[in-house]
DNA sequence: GTTTTATAAATTGCATACAATTTATAAAAC
DNA sequence: GTTTTATAAATTGTATGCAATTTATAAAAC
């Protein structure tokens, strides 16, 4: 969702600039994507953008209404429930394999992941944050090598910065700075008890932070209500 | 890939045939998947196509090559390792969801499905005993209730079906028959142990009737696709 | 003032047309 | 006989046009 671009995008890429504008939370849940307005903002035609959604759609980050068009999903309690059990199950087994075979190029990439997560902090920049907060699991899912479930957890980030973004209670104060920290600390120092125990402490952390059982009004996106 | 149809297919249909066609082995890896062909074999547009084309690379079942055309995937030897690996983390986790919160309407469905496998059996009808055998993991997988070990499971099962065509060492006679029994068995008597270990059991059985370090020759049999 | 109905505008769903690219075929060169 | 080059056919990638549907606007009824 920025300028017009002046290279033609692939609709990989378009999704992509819309799935970090979720991210970032400048894309609310439940508001409506219009075609024409992407494709503009794009600039590319229709097709593509409507294929674009077609693929964030399959993902359920986007909600397609037959002849009513596509809005960013507004997942439900349920669905965040499953989504950290999920979380809960795959993580320990993406720590368990980035320590089994991360080398130290990967513990770079990961520790400069943390740099640019406490820049964006310092800068108080809230949206990067949280952005780069989702990121984080999708490196580590990612140098955990197993492709699979690399892509499981670029499909799980996304949709837990909208959970966050619906259910969080009022302003809760971001992320600590320093758990993902600790978690890198863990693995580096291949301590896979204690790289496990701070995932599913850190996932515990994100969730109890959220109002599951408050019915989530934000602002009202009637098109979503009379789906 | 059947006859022409009456009413319009939705383009998440047109992906659900050409997947059913892989499990089936009626689309061998490798095989190149040509719009126009498609197009007319569905009776719809190559715009239709095209989406469900999108929708199935993002699966994973198709590939994409630029300019190219769509192929069907023929899945490395270290992605079917990353998806049993995969398989093993995931399917004892909807084991324990199953004997969870299965009801009696649940394991109907799941002896319902047993049934038609074995019926197939006696048929003889090899394509879909393979389609049948992948499709009971997914059936668990829905029964478990986790909306997004559901969607996982409906990726990697019918790329299990993939990576048997492409792997599987000189006639293996079928799966047996009655491991998928033992398990539903073992879930109706609440007996967790016994139904997570033959689970993996099952999948170690699967894995281990491939030879994942032969290469693959390639040999598609024309005549035998629109059978 | 609210609800209902009619009309216009906006938007989606789909097919089609056309340029760009790749693949197949045939002729020429070696 | 094989390789190379040139030409034609097939196929993909993209935009655009139009029918179908939904949404917004305004007038009428209560």
């Amino acid at each position: 969702m920025d300028a017009a671009p002046t290279t033609k995008l692939a609709i990989e890429q378009i999704a992509e600039r819309i799935t970090d504008a979720v991210m970032e939370h400048r894309l609310p849940p439940g508001i409506k994507l219009v075609e024409e307005k992407l494709a503009s903002a794009f600039g590319v035609s229709r097709t593509k953008i409507r294929q674009a959604l077609t693929l964030l759609a399959k993902e359920g980050l986007v909600t397609l209404h037959a002849n009513r068009g596509a809005f960013v999903t507004r997942p439900s309690a349920a669905q965040a429930r499953d989504l950290f059990a999920t979380r809960r199950l795959v993580e320990p087994e993406i720590v368990r394999n980035v320590i089994a075979r991360a080398c130290e190029h990967d513990l770079a990439r990961l520790r400069q992941h943390l740099v640019a997560e406490a820049d964006a902090r310092k800068e108080g920049d809230r949206r990067r944050i949280i952005r780069l907060s989702g990121q984080f699991h999708m490196l580590l899912a990612e140098v955990s090598g197993n492709k699979f479930i690399e892509k499981l957890m670029a499909e799980l980030c996304p949709l837990t910065c909208l959970i966050i973004a619906l259910y969080d209670s009022p302003h809760t104060p971001a992320c600590p700075d320093d758990e993902h920290n600790q978690i890198v600390e863990a693995i580096a120092r291949q301590d896979q008890e204690a790289a496990i125990h701070l995932m599913l402490h850190h996932l515990a952390h994100i969730e109890s932070a959220l109002a599951l059982d408050v019915v989530p009004e934000l602002d009202i996106h009637w098109e979503a209500l009379y789906g």
